[in-house]
DNA sequence: AAGCGAACCTGGCTGC
DNA sequence: TGCAGCCAGGTTCGCT
């Protein structure tokens, strides 16, 4: 589900209730997801105040008083919502029982100001560690880790540095979260569509020979920003699940262009042609033959 | 070495 | 109504 800005979306969400609340007690329902979770997770977090919430790529850092984060990552169908504790009855036992997925309820955190964040995900891609903060930029999750598409470091020659040489479809080079970490399926479609690009092509055509960048690399940095901007602003994509954490439904999928809209008329001012759909490494994409070169 | 398909897992939708 | 088949926002592994 989640690509950046709906983790983002998630992390706002998700902020105002738990930075500076204590975690007083946690439900661990199950000992994995994706993976295993730390043996220690709860007696590592039981006692803890949150100190910030933050977000890398698409990892949630969950930092605490202890010196330690708490990473998750969402998967496919990763979601977390509030709710108020239930009063007069054992933590968080049968009060949500009720909810529609609750069987797929697996972490339940009982916060210090009687609010539940419960993480729920059905397909059990998303998964959670805890590791000191000292040590995060050597985990091996992140430390492969590429950049932040809204930080300073993307733009056009970055991408024609990167890019240079490669014969990989443009569209896999955006998807390699260890060169930009962030983008998914949904926003490397809708990117390559704003700024008229073929996901077929090569990356490194975005590469002058000496490697500088080209116009269509410049072009391309700034339209990954924009969308990515707009869609934090929607409170992301909801396509089946996503959320915000009051419950609100994200917006953005309004506002494709060409992801999920085979069939349709390309929205490129001037363009007139027909979105498509074509399978590249075992996932969609959806572009315009007409104006994306 | 790069690039592709399969795998992980469940649920929702389509079509027969 | 039922069931088979296909598809899904991510990531990793292993085989060409």
């Amino acid at each position: 589900m989640p690509e950046l800005p709906e983790v983002e979306t998630v992390r706002r969400g998700l902020e105002p209730t738990m930075t500076g609340a204590k975690i007083l007690c946690v439900e661990q329902r199950r000992t994995d997801l994706r993976f295993p979770f730390p043996p220690d997770f709860v007696s590592r977090l039981e006692g803890r105040k949150i100190v910030a919430m933050g977000r890398r790529a698409k990892y949630l850092l969950t930092d605490l008083d202890s010196g330690d984060v708490l990473i998750m990552h969402l998967g496919m169908s990763g979601s977390f919502r509030i709710e108020a504790e239930a009063v007069s009855q054992t933590p968080g036992a049968f009060h949500h029982a009720r909810s529609k997925n609750a069987a797929h309820d697996h972490v339940v955190f009982h916060l210090s100001n009687k609010k539940m964040i419960i993480y729920n995900d059905p397909r059990r891609f998303g998964f959670m560690d805890i590791v000191p903060r000292s040590e995060l930029a050597e985990h091996p999750l992140f430390r492969h880790v590429g950049i932040e598409p809204l930080g300073n470091e993307l733009n056009g020659n970055f991408l024609a540095q990167k890019f240079a040489g490669k014969k990989t479809p443009l569209k896999a080079a955006l998807l390699d979260q260890s060169l930009i970490a962030g983008l998914g399926n949904i926003y490397v479609c809708e990117a390559l569509n704003r700024a008229r690009l073929s996901p077929k092509r090569s990356a490194g055509t975005l590469a002058k020979k000496g490697g500088a960048a080209t116009e269509r690399a410049q072009l391309l940095a700034g339209v990954i920003r924009n969308v990515l901007g707009e869609a934090i602003t929607a409170g992301g994509s909801s396509l089946r699940d996503h959320r915000q954490a009051d419950g609100t439904l994200g917006y953005f999928q309004h506002s494709f262009r060409a992801y999920d809209r085979e069939g349709k008329p390309c929205r490129n001012e001037g363009c007139g042609g027909i979105i498509g759909r074509i399978v590249q490494s075992g996932r969609s994409t959806f572009y315009c033959a007409t104006c994306q070169r």
